[in-house]
Order: structure tokens, then sequence, then C-alpha cells
DNA sequence: GACCAAATTGAAATCGATTTGGTTATGAAA
DNA sequence: TTTCATAACCAAATCGATTTCAATTTGGTC
């Protein structure tokens, strides 16, 4: 059905029916009440694509998903689902190929100027993203998740990573440690740069050395925080504390240390990160993780809350919302005890 | 840059220059060559909402969201998105706010009827599912991941999980158990039906009862995984070995036993099915757990492939596709052992 | 050189809405 | 009664492409 047919058969002008059902003033509210009425019980929808031709909106967030297909980005989408279920807004999901910047930035530029999203949500930015610049030098609207930088202006939700692991690993030092290995994130994005800032930080003013040996980067992987716990623990001089980045990656410690003879607790105490998934909670591990928490699919709701904003006409200069990070103890940290011989 | 500016750059009508990037053989090669390169210079691109009006294709493929944010989820997007990253089709994410039927219809209804997308992914099909017949009826095109006792046709892709469920029971009582448990997905969707259907038709097969007190239903959690292992293990005649849905429920099964004192592969053996997640992986496990194996990743390839073939117009009622199912037995499951008194 | 088919190119209609710039009632003020 | 503001509605232009139908050019044949 369209709005010409739907008119006529109201005996109204297209113009008048499109005014009803956007709300604007100059119906009357008996009119639009008919028009609305009718147009469920006639089923009449507007075309989508000539609306969005029409005025130039698409209703669509666009997500850049990388090949890795982390397991954070569905909580974070969920988040967001959760947001945008009452708007008419959707998402749209652009699957980039590889990450190499050059191709990377052609695919952020194709997709600003083809008009098929109104804002773009940026993840995982790096110190200098030249994403965040094109997209601003392009006037797309757009959101980091994360941080950068970057010297172009851009609104940005991020946790408060270097302030988590400097806690965390504070922490451990009160608790006696001064051997903590940190296996980070991949290297490049400004949040494994944070961790690794709070991480040296903590360290440095409580005057313990930092050891290279005891830094780790890689994805958050269950095999990852396996292959580098294991290492560092048959190393001559093995730490007896954690920091980890992710859930995946405390799994892969925890193994390690019990393919080692060692008690997560007490011979080894662990921290990571726990961006709250459903399916695999902190508090449930054994013995249970102590972690640094911060809802993943919280993000995403407000992330798509900002968005909203944004192209409600909100100031993009405005938006910076650093999230501070829980710190919760369980069982898996406890007071260094003396090293086996 | 519009069409007919760019057009009259080129001293071209705005026909010949859209025939040209179309790719229509009533231009000629070396006018085409020129439109082309030209295109790129200036930097010419469809308005893509003007192309999905006039046309009626989208260049977009819908995916239902739950609220769940299921870990498989981003798995099986990153695979179609694997298959689309050199179409120009992406992916478009409906949020689903409550799944009680009524609004999920609804949603459907007007997700198909807003020509916001030109094909749409089913996931998790019931056996009487009402989606199916609405999508149908309506004439959008549309896949099912998973299987349907609707009669409707339907094109779809599934994996035998009456038959992957079937061998690893019948393997577990090969090894001598007869007190099986069955830690299954959510009642409802068909999946879980042919996974409890595999599991019956092998205990029976060998003529062992089956105990309703050894069945349980839930969601794929470390959680569930545990509470109901932890309950099942603590009955006066416990079970010798589980078959579970997932990874995170094996996880769960793990913790249970470890926490009851019973060696898993010795003790206590376990199947679960693997979707093949790049971060947590069943070999690594300790001890590495015996799995019925399918990538969900591969099957989101091969959904996004067989939607574009559908849309090429190939026959949606020749697409079925059965994928079977590996079993992989790994340290998780042995011989059973003469129970503790 | 005339003729005709094939190869190219264009003008204008079209997709289905929104919105600008009116026009017509209505009722209050002069 | 006239005037004028306001409320309510409408005709037609517009968004930016695609595509139908018609026009022109090209090249081969007689």
């Amino acid at each position: 059905m369209k709005l010409k047919e739907f008119a006529k058969q109201l005996g109204l002008s297209p113009t008048t029916v499109s005014r009803a059902l956007s709300g604007y003033p100059e119906v009357s509210e008996v009119t639009r009440a008919r028009v609305v009425q009718e147009a469920v019980r006639l089923g009449y929808r507007p075309n989508v694509n000539a609306v969005r031709l029409k005025t130039g909106r698409v209703g669509a967030i666009g997500v850049v998903m990388g090949r890795a297909g982390e397991f954070h980005f569905a909580e974070f989408m969920a988040g967001m689902a959760e947001r945008l279920v009452t708007e008419d807004t959707d998402i749209l999901v652009i699957p980039m190929a590889n990450p190499e910047s050059d191709a990377e930035m052609q695919l952020y530029r194709r997709l600003a100027e083809s008009q098929r999203v109104d804002a773009i949500i940026v993840h995982s930015p790096r110190p200098n993203d030249q994403r965040i610049a094109l997209l601003h030098e392009l006037g797309m609207p757009f959101l980091v998740h994360g941080r950068s930088d970057i010297d172009v202006p851009h609104p940005w939700l991020d946790i408060d990573n270097e302030g988590a692991v400097r806690r965390a690993t504070s922490h451990l030092i009160d608790l006696g440690h001064t051997r903590i290995a940190m296996i980070n994130g991949r290297q490049g994005a400004t949040y494994a740069l944070h961790r690794d800032v709070g991480y040296r930080s903590a360290l440095q003013n409580h005057g313990i050395e930092v050891d290279p040996q005891l830094i780790a980067n890689g994805n958050f992987t269950d095999e990852l925080g396996f292959r580098f716990a294991r290492s560092f623990l048959e190393q001559p001089k093995p730490p007896t504390a954690f920091v980890a980045g992710s859930m995946m990656t405390a799994l892969g410690i925890y193994r390690a240390a019990r393919s080692l003879g060692l008690q997560i607790g007490s011979d080894v105490s662990v921290i990571a990160h726990d961006d709250v998934f459903p399916y695999l909670t902190a508090d449930n591990m054994v013995p249970s993780l102590s972690a640094t928490r911060s809802s993943m699919r919280a993000a995403g709701t407000r992330c798509a809350d900002l968005v909203l904003q944004l192209l409600a006409g909100r100031s993009p200069t405005e938006i910076h919302e650093l999230w501070p990070v829980e710190l919760i103890l369980r069982e898996s940290t406890g007071p260094v005890r003396a090293l086996r011989t």
C-alpha cells in the first residue's frame, strides 16, 4: 500500500497523511487520530527507502566487525540492541576483510560516503587512530568506544582501564607480590596501552622494577592465557601473581597453574578483567576469580544511547564518558607465599 | 556528487553513466572504462538510498538477535561476514525485545514488509515455527539455520544434531556407561528436540531405560552446567557420564565434578558439543574434552552463501543442507568405573 | 550511394515518500 | 460587514538514482 493510495482511501492528500504520521503540528488531532488508526487497520507503512532517500536519514548505526569475531562483540551488540529496540533504528554490521590500515580506511570511507548508516561506532581505537580523523573530516557522526590521543575532537565512552589495572596491581602488591605478570590484549589498541600504563605505574609507585619478561600481549583466548602463563611460570624466577585481560585468559592461566601443581589463590594469585558475560561468570570459577569488572553490555546500551543523542543534535565535543571499573576480590587472590625451591 | 552532475562533467547522459557503472552491455567498452575511471577519480558513488528505492534491492541480510546475546551468535556472524565481505551486502542486526510469540511475529512481519533487508536468516527454529509460515506467506526470501517440521517449504541448513548426540551417547554406552546424563539446550527449539531424540534412541537401541531424572534443559551457561551436573551427581544413583550441549556447559560440569572430588575421564565421562570458538578450545581443556564438533563460523559462511544464491534466483525448495558432525574423542571420556560406595 | 540491422546514446518516466509554498475555512477583532 | 490571523489542508517540486522507449550513429551489404 502506497501513500498515494492510502491517502485517497482516507479522502486526504498525501501531504496531510505524511504529516499526521510524522507528528507535525499542522494537522488537527482528530484527523491525526483517524489517520493513525486507519494506517494500522489498512496496514500502511511508509516505504523505508523512500523515506531515507528523501530525508537523508537511514535509521541504522554501523559497527565494523573484525574477522576475529571476539566474544565481547556479541555482548556489546546485545547491549546496543537493548537500547535500540524501542527506537526505529537498527545495527548494520560491516564485515572487515583484513585490518591492514589501508583497506580499513577505505572501508570506513566507503561506509561513511555510502549513506548506509547515520552514525558509526569505532571500536578498539588506537592512540593515533586515523579512522577518527577520517570520520571527523567527512562529517560523519561517530562515537568512539575506547579512547584515542588523536588531535581531533571526538565523542567517546571508555572504561578506566588504567585505573582498573593500577588498582588490581596495587592490590597484589599490597598482598606482598613483587613478581607480577601481565597478560595484556593485543598491542596497538589504546586500551592495551592504558592497561600497560596502569600496571607499570602501580609497580613504580611501589618501587618495583618492571620486568619485561613478565609482560605478554595477545588475543584474549584461553590458549594464549595458558601458553603465556605456562612459560612465565617455568621461568627461573616465576611470577607469584597475574593480571590478565580477559576471562578467557584467566581460564588459560588457571589451567597452566594447575598443570604445574600450583594452587590458584595461594601459590599464584590472579586478577582478570571481567566484561560480565551471562555464560561465564567470575564468581563461578574455582576458585572464584578476583576481577576488575565492567559490563560490556551496559557499555553497548549506553553507546547506542549516546549515538542517538548525537543524531538528535547533541554536540559531539561534549560527550566524554569515563566509566569507573569495580575491583571485586574473590578467592583467586591471596598473600604471597614463600617460593618453592 | 550526484549522477546528473557527474554525467555532465563527462559529457554523457545519466542513463549512459548509470549503465556503464552497472555493467549493462549496451555501453561501449571504451566509454565504460572512461566512466569507471572518472568515477573513481571524481569520487562519484551512487546514492544507496536512491538505488534502493528504485530497484527495491537493499544489499542487506537481516538477522534477528534475541536478548540473550549468545556467544554462538558472534561466531555465526563472523562467518557470514567472511562470505559477505567480497559482496556488496551487509548484515542488519535487528534487536528483538522479548521472545513472546506475539511480539516476535510482529517484528518479523514489520521487518519483511519494511524493505530494509533482502532476506532474513531465521535462527533456532521451533518444530512448528510460525515465523517460517509468515515469511513464506509474505514472499520474503529467507533461510532457516536449523530445521522445522512446519508444513511449508523452506530452505534450511542444519547440522545433524540427532546423529551427533546418538553417536556420542552410543560411544559412552560402548564404554560401559549406563547412567548417562543429558544437559540439553532450552526446550522449544528443534535442535534441542533432535538432540533429545538422538540421546533417547541411543539408549533405547541398547536397551537402557531413559531416566527423566538425568535430563535437564537450559541456557548454555557455565552456571547451569554446574548446577545441573552437581544436582545429578548428588543423586543416590548418580550418572557416570554426561552429554552436554555446549562448551560452557562442559566447563560447568568439569567444575561440578572437581568440586565433588571426581576425576573427569575416569570417574565421570563428558562429551559436549563444540561450536568451535577461537577463544576456547576443547583440546585445551584439562582433561581435553571429547566433543561433537561443527563449526558455527563455517555455518555462518555457508548460510550467507546460500542466501546470496537464493537472491540470485536459486529455488528455495532445493536448498536443504544437513551437515554431519564430527565426534572427536579426547581425554574426558573413558570406560565406566565401579561406583564409589 | 542507399538501405537496414546492430551498436550506442539520451529524454523522460518512475520508485514512494517529504516538504515548500501556497490555498481555503474559521472565527475573532475592528 | 470587512479584515486579518490562524488552523487545516493540498498541489507540486524534490530526493537521486534506474529503466523504458526512442533517437542517433556506425558499419556492412547490395
